[in-house]
DNA sequence: TCGCTGATACGGCATTGCCGTATGAGTTCT
DNA sequence: AGAACTCATACGGCAATGCCGTATCAGCGA
């Protein structure tokens, strides 16, 4: 198991990446997942629970072998900015 | 164009088709996108442009020709519930 | 009548969602 | 040391979606 600071070193190099690479496909937002999970401080398996992200398509997503849709990248964004407010307003949507 | 009472009436009529409907498949969560929509009072474009949407996505999601994906429901359902604390949020998400 | 807006309807391809399974490192037991 | 458990990497694979585009239509104001 890497140290939680490999873990976000790695999401930054991730970052890094995706603003260096690409670009060249349609989709242009984007967001880099593992460093979002590092904001909330939760094991791949808690975040998705929290979020209601199925685990196998969050690794995906970690793992750089997908890339998340719009949809998928505004929530990620906003739990980001404000993890306890999202998880706040899931606690209140069945 | 319809009246806004005939919209909600369309959103209830495809909320009751999927509640009884198939239900066959991998996907369990799912939502009226329609009505979520109507909640907000926002056109199609409107809705599209606040939550980062694009626009031929979401007319397919009302269009029932194709599902969001676990994310995008999640945050459909958020937008449900606190339309505008996520409108607040995504505000300072550049 | 023309033009604009809000929306339906659908073709179509690249890409993803989401499932499953196998593997590996680190931790804590007994 | 070895077993058992947790957290995560890695990837096969098919159905399904994401997202683009274009054509068509109803309602409304100029």
């Amino acid at each position: 198991m890497k140290s939680a600071f490999d873990k976000i070193a790695a999401g930054l190099e991730d970052a890094i990446a995706f603003a260096e690479g690409d670009e060249t496909r349609g989709r242009i937002a984007t967001v880099d997942v593992r460093a979002v999970r590092a904001v909330t401080r939760k094991t791949q398996d808690a975040f998705a629970r929290a979020y209601r992200i199925p685990l196998g398509t969050l690794r995906d997503w970690e793992q750089g072998r997908r890339r998340p849709d719009s949809g998928s990248v505004t929530l990620l964004k906003m739990i980001e900015a404000e993890p306890e407010t999202v998880e706040r307003i899931l606690a209140g949507v069945a």
